[in-house]
DNA sequence: GACAATCTACCAACTAGTAGGTATATTGTG
DNA sequence: CACAATATACCTACTAGTTGGTAGATTGTC
């Protein structure tokens, strides 16, 4: 049953996103799924393992997502803008944050293959940002000072941060980032986009 | 003692800024300092005794270096560059990230105690940012779009995100979001500030 | 003597991981 | 088709080690 594999991952994911990687156990996942510990091990040996297993599978299905989008709008601000929703509903969900976050404040406990995961993700969705934001500054639909490259770092790391702080803090910590990203880019309120 | 108990303190704040505060014990604090982990429960008895004053001492010392900036400066901008200093060093450290960041992201796992003292700590440096954006608005030597508290969140959040990146990452993550929110306030280099 | 700081020696609970076994499919081979 | 071999998925029961925390004795200092 390949849909067990995918349940374990589904379980630990949400423990990653709500607690942290070295503070949920095999224990957890068992509760919460309903057969032994010892059949977890079957499927994922060690816990690095489903360490592994998890950040590469969240790579890909957010890369996924991202590609969607560039796929549906073709206007680097609605680009932009659907990439606000989507990291919008990590915080709807009330108790979770990025599972990059979650990783990296973790960089040094967990092994190197799961940092090297970790990285990759992270130069993925960076790209990924740095893509729109040239493509927008090229076509005028995006205004900001500097290069993408380096509006795209800000905005990753104040996404990350905001994600922590609204869960912490409460919701209007993400919305107001949300907002300030926005009107630092829509050449100062000159117009609606 | 008193030494002996900031000692403590000492080491426990680095583990919390290297690894994470479930991820360090007793044990790893008692073979660093030197004496036995019993001794530790006499000073601190339970690990939350010790998180609570590690969490309570953070938030002294910081909002004290705050306020020194805030001294020692009279220029809005100057206070934001030495803010930007200060914690480029943790930076520096080259394994470390911020407490606040630390704790925030065990949020769901530590004790309400903890949680509120990070809450406080939390609002007390947005609090200060707010009021030297307000204030170098006022004067004209800080320019940014929208309200000095969404500013003020948005930058809180970017370096926090920024410095989990640095040490993941490399310092340039930082370095980058620093250049980036001096690039976004400074009126779009129409001046050196 | 009082008291703080430290020690050794413990404890129950939890951790990741293993050993050994069972039941049920799937697959290759005569 | 029949049947052995193999693989999958799971189990109970265990290991060795770590966790936060405690009890009680010893030491040094005012």
């Amino acid at each position: 049953m390949q849909d067990r594999k995918e349940q374990i991952l589904d379980i630990a994911g949400e423990l990653l996103q709500t607690r942290s990687f070295s503070s949920f156990s095999y224990q957890d996942v068992s509760d919460r799924i309903g057969i032994s510990k010892a059949s977890i091990h079957h499927h994922f040996p060690s816990k690095e393992d489903l360490g592994k297993a998890l950040a590469a599978r969240y790579r890909l299905s957010y890369l996924n997502k991202l590609e969607e989008i560039t796929q549906k709008y073709e206007n680097p601000w609605d680009q932009f803008e659907a990439y606000l929703t989507l990291v919008g509903e990590v915080v709807k969900s009330g108790n979770k944050i990025c599972p990059v976050g979650s990783l990296q404040v973790e960089h040094n406990v967990i092994s190197k293959d799961m940092q090297d995961e970790v990285h990759v993700t992270c130069r993925a969705v960076q790209s990924w940002l740095v893509g729109v934001l040239a493509e927008g500054q090229k076509k005028g639909v995006i205004v900001f000072p500097g290069t993408a490259e380096d509006q795209g770092v800000l905005i990753h790391s104040a996404i990350q941060g905001a994600l922590q702080n609204a869960r912490a803090e409460g919701p209007k910590q993400f919305t107001a980032v949300a907002r300030q990203l926005r009107a630092g880019m829509n050449g100062r309120g000159k117009g609606k986009r």
